[in-house]
DNA sequence: CATACTCGTCAACTTACCTCA
DNA sequence: TCTGAGGTAAGTTGACGAGTA
């Protein structure tokens, strides 16, 4: 069925391949080109001599409906549309996997192979590099939808995680603020009685246990006691604080790992969600789901 | 050299037609 | 047979670059 004048493999290259070797060899290019000798192409007039044309493709196209009259016509403008063949389609498909731009020669050369208009050739390139795109698009906005479920599995479980620490961070602190408090009770009252006046213009360093974000920022301040007015931020002395019992070796331990994690852990934190915040897509996260990226501490 | 004009091409959008479920 | 949806060829528009007077 199909003009293996049209469709052999020399042929095809011919065509598709024809701006390479355009490029070497006018010869070549000669022979391709449109010339006396070629009975389907013959310039802006090619589709009014087509009942001559020898074209694999172009006696589908009519003859089966409509006779010679809509033959010519069919090219009108004024005429309805017609689709083209498949083996048009195919070959326009190859040449536009080969290079998906149109050059004017290849315009030419592949209206003159395939029996059409440059116009038609020009015009299908057009809808294809736009079809190709809207698939492109389609594809693109796959992978990125995928990506997003990802991130979004990720930074769920991460959440999860997050919280279960943040648990663990409490339940150590309270712990420690407790036995900061058995400590202090032997104390006399008054050694603590004349530090009362700087409580005005200082945080309570006591954190609230029933206040989620007292929990670890207050912490911290707590232990800062290395700053140069720590004395007065303080309540009591803090070298109780940290007053070193070598009989209590297990109770300098917790300490220790309660303190690291009071200090270690808003730092994780922070490092671990601040990146995302200032992306300014925000990764594509739903509104709802950036609301959390700001800890309630 | 700068400017204006023409021409060809492109992307984006729209319309009209065809096909098929 | 009718109908609506989807695909596609072709029209329209505005932008852009190259060539030219």
């Amino acid at each position: 069925m199909e003009d293996p004048r049209v469709c052999d493999g020399s042929n095809m290259n011919n065509v598709l391949f024809k701006n390479e070797k355009l490029l070497c060899s006018s010869e070549v290019l000669d022979s391709l080109w449109i010339t006396d000798s070629s009975p389907s192409f013959h310039g802006s007039t090619s589709m009014v001599n087509f009942e001559n044309a020898e074209s694999s493709f172009f006696p589908q196209i009519d003859k089966k409906e409509n006779g010679n009259d809509d033959y010519d016509g069919c090219f009108h403008q004024s005429e309805k549309k017609r689709r083209l063949t498949p083996d048009q389609v195919q070959f326009l498909e190859k040449s536009f996997e080969v290079e998906n731009k149109l050059e004017p020669e290849r315009k030419l050369q592949l209206a003159k192979e395939l029996g059409l208009q440059p116009r038609q050739v020009a015009i299908w390139f057009q809808n294809r590099r736009a079809r190709y795109k809207t698939k492109n698009l389609e594809k693109e906005y796959d992978s990125l939808k995928q990506s997003y479920d990802k991130l979004k599995a990720d930074y769920d479980s991460h959440f999860i995680e997050n919280e279960k620490l943040k648990i663990e961070v409490r339940m150590l602190t309270e712990k420690l603020l407790s036995r900061d408090k058995v400590k202090r009770k032997p104390e006399p009252l008054d050694n603590a009685e004349p530090k009362k006046p700087n409580l005005g213009h200082v945080s309570p360093i006591i954190p609230d246990a029933s206040s989620a974000k007292s929990d670890v920022s207050d912490s911290d301040s707590l232990h800062y006691t290395d700053r140069p007015n720590s004395a007065l931020l303080e309540p009591v002395d803090s070298s109780q604080v940290f007053e070193h019992d070598p009989s209590d070796f297990s109770q300098d331990e917790d300490d220790s790992l309660s303190r690291s994690l009071l200090l270690s852990f808003p730092k994780v934190e922070a490092e671990c969600y601040d990146d995302l915040q200032p992306n300014p897509c925000n990764l594509g996260f739903p509104v709802e789901a950036q609301g959390t990226w700001f800890w309630p501490y």
